[in-house]
RNA sequence: GCGUCGGUGGUGGAGUGGUCAAUCACAAGAGACUGUAAAUCUCUCGACUUCGGUCUUCGAAGGUUCGAAUCCUUCCCGACGCA
């Protein structure tokens, strides 16, 4: 018995789009979804209670970080990170693939994992391999982290992975992977693929060894490759070839291409398992990502952005540091139905973040993401009702216009 | 009234004869952030600028000096002490 499945309700036509329900021991989500992010099983600054209120239906939490603080043992302990962090429907964890590049690759640098179409990368930007003053060593057996806590030394390898997520019990856990960086060239895109490739079989290996795990918990293979699409497309076949019960893409991305490059891997992938779109969370990008057919998409940007002061409206993205919400006594979107919009203005969090208070991160991270949540709800009823391109064109006119 | 110590950019506060438009912090202005090393980071912040520079400044006015925010004199203002 699968412990998740995946119905597809309704296509959007002409497209690789789809709209459905993923099945799992913790209740059902509905695709496609926006999946909160919550990397030390907390959602930063809100209460378990304010992410289930704004309407998230899943949970995404780290297992480098819970490894590290406080110990997958002990989230086990407390009956997995659901439990631990009183979330009571589905959940999924990260494998610490993404801090293989986080911690590695672009440690120190301010290279992100998406890159502009042909942008060149220069000077100490560039990933030559050369792994000195980084926090994670990669091998072929697997990776060593330094602590970016401490300092100590930390070895995952898929099993490791695949060991501490079913400690931390998620519904639906990730392949150990190794996220690669858009500045490193083909060659090394293609000797990581290779390897995410072969962790991929080793974490499925491992995860059905462990009968009582598998039978609760799914796992989703990782699909890499970069920017280039032959590599995509292979890393697609070869995994999708794997029995998952699920797929993530992640990776490097060209920003401006980076549908076309999910729809070259969904293409290929086995269409009666879910997608996860991994760390994407720009609106444009999620209606890019919709129609070439992922289901579920995580992000730490409206928690981060708007612990910053970034919010997002349907007239496009706000910075309320700027002087001009001192006086504005409107809320952060009118047609905004989140718990911030309703109760409080712009000029109110502005004095907030002004002075530094935490209820600034907490209200703006609310909005921030019940505006993703439902703008995805809204997707999932426009592939229902076939309002999917009305809905994509009228809001990225507005959000982006200028 | 006498005495002491002070008056530097939006604020606090460095500097105490030349390399000072003036460390630094804060405030302010703006930008970044996409599987969370992030309640973080970056830039600007006297005026003007063709962004290469140019000009004016250190309570006020005089003076000493090749040269003064820095030394001297007087005045103004503030704090404290004594009357």
């Amino acid at each position: 018995m699968k412990p998740i499945k995946f119905n597809i309700e309704h296509k959007l036509l002409g497209t690789l789009g789809r709209a459905g329900t993923i099945t799992t021991p913790n209740g059902t989500i509905q695709t496609p979804a926006f999946v909160t992010v919550g990397t030390k099983a907390t959602v930063k600054a809100l209460t378990t209670e304010q992410v289930r209120d704004l309407g998230a239906q899943v949970v995404l939490a780290n297992t480098y970080h819970l490894y590290l603080e406080p110990g997958d043992e002990i989230v086990r302990d407390a009956g997995g990170f659901a439990k631990f962090m009183n979330w009571s429907g589905p959940t999924m964890t990260d494998s610490g693939g993404f801090q293989v590049f986080s911690l590695g690759a672009a440690f120190g640098t301010k290279v992100g994992k998406l890159a502009k179409v042909g942008e060149v990368i220069v000077g100490e930007e560039i990933d030559k391999g050369d792994q000195a003053g980084k926090l994670a060593k990669i091998d072929e057996d697997g990776v060593t982290f330094k602590s970016y806590r401490d300092g100590s030394e930390h070895r995952f390898t898929p099993e490791r992975s695949m060991e501490i997520q079913h400690n931390l019990g998620a519904d639906m856990i990730f392949a150990f992977d190794e996220c690669t960086s858009p500045a490193a060239p083909y060659e090394y895109q293609r000797e990581a693929m290779d390897r995410t490739h072969r962790w991929a079989k080793r974490s499925l290996d491992a995860h059905k060894a462990n009968k009582e795990a598998s039978a609760k918990q799914g796992l989703l293979g990782v699909v890499q490759g970069g920017r280039h699409r032959e590599l995509r497309e292979e890393s697609a076949r070869v995994l999708g070839a794997m029995d998952f019960d699920g797929y993530g893409i992640g990776g490097s991305f060209d920003k401006d291409d980076m549908y076309a490059a999910v729809g070259w891997v969904n293409a290929i992938l086995p269409e009666d398992k879910p997608r996860h779109l991994l760390g994407i969370g720009e609106p444009v990008d999620l209606f890019g990502a919709v129609e070439n057919g992922c289901d579920l998409f995580d992000c730490v940007a409206p928690t981060r952005t708007g612990r910053n002061g970034t919010l997002h409206t349907n007239d496009g993205k706000i910075n309320l540091l700027n002087a001009r919400f001192v006086r504005d006594f409107t809320p952060v979107d009118a047609e905004c139905d989140c718990y911030t919009c309703k109760n409080y203005t712009r000029a109110y969090l502005a004095h907030l973040f002004r002075s530094d208070e935490m209820l600034a991160a907490t209200l703006a991270s609310i909005h921030n993401l019940r505006f993703l949540v439902a703008l995805v709800e809204k997707m999932r009823e426009s592939i229902i009702d076939g309002s999917f391109n009305t809905l994509k064109t009228s809001f990225i006119a507005r959000y982006y216009k200028k």
